[in-house]
DNA sequence: ATAAAAAGTGAGTATTTACTTACAAATATA
DNA sequence: TATATTTGTAAGTAAATACTCACTTTTTAT
């Protein structure tokens, strides 16, 4: 991987994330990535083998972290672990949570291959906890994920993610 | 308002939904709507107008809908009532919800307008609860039904949406 | 050192896209 | 009925966009 593919996929992930990928010509990721437009033919095909290389990158990057979900061993801990997941993600994954949150809408493949892997986590957990009706407590608790993740995404400067932690450990105390 | 101009506007909504507003050109909405492509501009200007037309409409729709949540006596019924909105929303209305939730990642100016109405309506519900930290209260409530609403929308056929919230309602009993 | 392969460029090109315009049909108004 | 206004169309147009191609530069392998 040179230095300018590598610049290519920051500069598409950023404005992807931005924009959306619909909305980003191919000339504006070179002009940002400082590199002429061939290049990204060249190394990607077209815009959706680009889209598709970021994609690959993240989920890889995403699935080692639900991966080391895994390693904890209290159940109860685990699922707890897992929805504070969105208040613990690193500041610099923001850009890739904001492209596959947006293209959820249009396409939903991206999303279902990083969704398959928490729900195995959860479902494992709440078995070990006898829960009945594990579907259904997975779904709300994904949704739940949904819905902080994108608050957190989404609410700019003005917002403290601390007070909604902290509201959120308050109901599951 | 005409027929041909509704019909402009139906097929618009349904494949901004479909396929996102940057993806669908307007040769296809007035193919969709059996309208010559000259019209949409004639009647919305532009393809932003024809969005802003959409958006316009949908947004006095659901704010009736708010406001009706307001005749409910009880905070504490009023606050459920909020928080289920999701379950009980007009299927008809999805693909404009649809289209909302997808615009909020490259626009945040309709969804502003859409959440400030509901929140509203919590905030004045919690206090009438005597809760202290209202602010993050609301913002938890908002991310649940960010969260089920999403889900609702994007799990299509297999998804038992009773099921969820019978969970729901098992938490919150 | 030399050949082969890979990385990189910049100037195209065909197509798509948002929007315009000149005109016709329908509808409202007097 | 006459006329003004609105609704509608079809055939454009200029700009943007994804992608190609011929070519040069750099890196790798022998």
């Amino acid at each position: 991987m040179t230095d300018k593919q590598k610049a290519i996929l920051d500069s598409a992930l950023k404005l992807f994330a931005q924009k959306g990928f619909n909305a980003v010509p191919t000339s504006a990721i070179a002009k940002d990535a400082g590199v002429s437009e061939g290049l990204i033919f060249r190394h990607f095909e077209n815009k959706a083998g680009l889209l598709n290389a970021i994609m690959r990158i993240g989920l890889e990057k995403i699935q080692e972290e639900v991966q080391q979900l895994n390693e904890i061993e209290d159940p109860r801990e685990r699922v707890m672990t897992a929805i504070e997941f969105p208040f613990h993600m690193n500041v610099e994954d923001y850009p890739f949570w904001r492209l596959l949150y947006s293209l959820k809408w249009q396409q939903e493949s991206y999303d279902v291959v990083m969704a398959q892997p928490i729900r195995g986590v959860l479902q494992h957990a709440l078995a070990e906890l006898k829960y009945l009706d594990i579907e259904a407590e997975v779904d709300l608790i994904e949704s739940y994920m949904d819905g902080f993740l994108t608050a957190i995404l989404l609410k700019g400067e003005g917002f403290n993610k601390e007070e909604l932690l902290a509201a959120l450990r308050r109901k599951y105390k």
